[in-house]
DNA sequence: TCTCACATTAGATATATTCTAATTACTTCG
DNA sequence: CGAAGTAATTAGAATATATCTAATGTGAGA
């Protein structure tokens, strides 16, 4: 695989946020300071990337696909109620029972938390202002 | 919330099926059996049945949301391969050290687990056949 | 029965992703 | 350097997924 323009720059703006852009998020970014690049370029690269093992792809509920430096391992926090996608420090979980996974081959595992963001618990209380 | 047959379809489906069917799936499928119900009205109950707490969205990769009837607690394994997902006994986790969690309120976890499934494990070696 | 709030519907629209066919760029070889 | 082959990029079309709209249907209580 080529270190294109295009694909570094994905690969860059991934490393520098932790934010777990979305497709569009990135694509939008990326063209803001480089060459212009295509949408079909930046699904293509992202899909190339994730195969390389040097991108994940985050497990959300919403509607688009979310993208992860594979930097430092971590769980997950999603807000229930800005829907936001935050990392939470890595620690080991227990495997499961053996037995439970029967003859499945295990590869990793991650934790998903649920709750309300730092900057949702204020509003917890109140209706969703939107 | 009113039980009408088209609600009534979708929640008996889901309650038949481990399998995380997607909105499609579940639409094609009520539509098999009942009076047609339109795309509308299952991405409509879908939605009533979330918040209503009687159905949880699945978080996984794919495209396409998929959805689970919330019966008895259980984690999650998604197929490296095939993209499946299904259930594994639920057990508790540890939560994460103080402090990693920061101000946030915490609601639920859920662990993902992936790797292959049993009837991908097989052909583990071989190349990705399709 | 009448009425009103809630449900449903078909189809249009919006959003997300993938595909296609043509072009461009890099690498290797002469 | 220049030709040729391979990989990458591109714009836009096509597909998949989800939501919206406005009209219509349905059932419970007055």
């Amino acid at each position: 695989m080529r270190c294109t323009p295009q694909r570094y720059a994905v690969m860059a703006f991934l490393m520098d946020h932790a934010r777990h852009p979305t497709a569009s998020e990135i694509l939008e970014a990326v063209n803001r300071v480089d060459p212009r690049s295509s949408r079909a370029t930046t699904y293509n690269n992202l899909r190339d990337l994730v195969q390389a093992g040097l991108v994940r792809e985050v497990a959300a509920e919403g509607r688009a696909a979310r993208f992860d430096a594979k930097g430092m391992r971590h769980h997950h926090f999603i807000c229930d109620r800005c829907g936001n996608v935050e990392d939470v420090k890595w620690y080991d979980v227990p495997k499961p029972a053996s037995g439970s996974l029967g003859k499945r081959v295990l590869r990793e595992c991650e934790l998903i938390f649920r709750g309300l963001c730092t900057k949702c618990v204020p509003r917890h209380a109140s209706r969703q202002a939107s």
